[in-house]
DNA sequence: GGCGTCTCAACGTGATCTTC
DNA sequence: GAAGATCACGTTGAGACGCC
């Protein structure tokens, strides 16, 4: 028995994505496989259809049933923002990581689709995305992302907004730690050759020169130069004890005396600080202001200037890495952690109370003589 | 002690605007 | 015109804490 569909139409306008199939129905092929959205008597609807599941049939799922009853993706994005809003509020979480969420819900609502029933999400689902992830992000990211989606799902049943929790599969977790230090041993090692750490501080300019030094003496970060104030500096006895701004973690470093030096020859030249609140800060910016700031990081600007002109790659933060690296070298590893500002808590840094002076003294001094070999006098007998 | 979860901060870059 | 500031976004490293 056989319908009569009438007379085959033609497309209703030259850009309508879907041709008129023998059955009597609007269709579309889409990775090989013909897909149906409609009779042809109702074109406008067969379109309406097509838009709503070209993306999920494009990326290889199921569209999702506009009958089917429960908890939506983009229902559940919009309260889990509105958490992390409050959370923002008062001050539960920064803006950053609150960005991050966002964000986390616009990949997942825009890769599963905005109507996809959370509980009908499978392990084969975030196989795909984490596969699709993996084209653009490095490991480290894909971790982290992974992480927060797993939070926003995880809220989701915490919250009983959904029966049972989701089912990620095996697939979707954190890349292994020996994934990871594979991948960083790939890009070889991030530290300055004691010739490019020289160069580096013989073409910098009088701020950039005392920060480096001050990188390779105590193992400073960009934002731990732009975080030191007077008030922990020590000139005249030779020390820093500025807590590390990440952390607040302790810690305190003798300096050499190029590095001294440095300081005090850039303090001359110092610009007044624009505010009142940067009075007591070493560095300050030509412009008067500080050099790390929420969106701006001027050490690392400048620094990359200085590279230019050394003719070597590698960031600010690799003369940080090389005094680790030198510093480990002299095998009081307690020391460089304490210098680094490097928080172990383990046992016997419960129970340290204290580390002498002579072995924070003695690392710095190990990898000075690395930068400034001194020429030794051999005496023959 | 090891691992997972959650969170935060630092680092990096490019486009565009502003100031000197 | 050059240098620095601003904005936006992406990437990476690491600490706190709880559970097994």
């Amino acid at each position: 028995m056989s319908k009569s569909k009438g007379e085959k139409p033609s497309k209703p306008y030259p850009e309508f994505p879907l041709f008129a199939h023998a059955s009597g129905r609007w269709c579309k092929k889409i990775n090989g496989k013909f897909h149906y959205f409609g009779p042809w008597r109702d074109h406008e609807a067969a379109l309406a259809r097509y838009l709503e599941q070209v993306d999920y049939l494009k990326a290889g799922r199921k569209p999702p049933n506009p009958e089917a009853k429960g908890l939506r993706l983009w229902g559940l994005c919009n309260v889990f923002c509105e958490t992390q809003d409050y959370k923002l509020s008062v001050g539960e979480i920064v803006r950053s990581t609150h960005q991050d969420y966002v964000e986390t819900c616009e990949r997942i609502v825009k890769f599963f689709g905005r109507d996809t029933i959370v509980e009908h999400l499978q392990a084969a689902d975030f196989q795909q995305l984490r596969e699709e992830m993996a084209k653009t992000l490095g490991l480290r990211t894909i971790g982290n992302e992974i992480n927060r989606i797993r939070i926003v799902l995880k809220y989701a049943y915490d919250e009983g907004l959904i029966a049972h929790p989701v089912r990620f599969g095996n697939q979707f977790k954190r890349p292994p730690k020996s994934a990871l230090r594979r991948q960083k041993q790939a890009k070889g090692p991030q530290m300055f050759t004691v010739e490019q750490a020289r160069e580096l501080i013989r073409r910098a300019t009088p701020p950039m020169r005392a920060m480096l030094l001050l990188a390779a003496n105590c193992g400073f970060g960009n934002n731990d130069c732009a975080s030191l104030t007077f008030q922990y500096l020590d000139l005249k006895g030779g020390w820093h004890t500025l807590p590390r701004p990440k952390t607040g973690i302790e810690r305190r470093c003798p300096l050499w005396p190029e590095t001294v030096a440095a300081i005090e020859a850039y303090l001359p030249r110092r610009p007044n600080p624009q505010h009142e609140e940067d009075q007591d800060l070493v560095f300050i910016t030509k412009y008067g202001l500080r050099y790390v700031r929420d969106s701006e990081n001027a050490v690392s600007k400048e620094f990359a200037k200085i590279r230019g002109f050394a003719g070597t790659k590698g960031t600010f933060y690799w003369m940080r890495h090389t005094f680790e690296t030198i510093g480990g070298e002299s095998r009081d590893q307690v020391a460089v952690d304490h210098i680094m500002g490097h928080a172990k808590e383990t046992m016997a840094t419960e129970y340290r109370e204290w580390i002498g002076p002579e072995r924070l003294e003695s690392v710095v001094s190990f990898v000075r003589e690395w930068l400034y070999p001194v020429p030794r006098i051999v005496v023959l007998p």
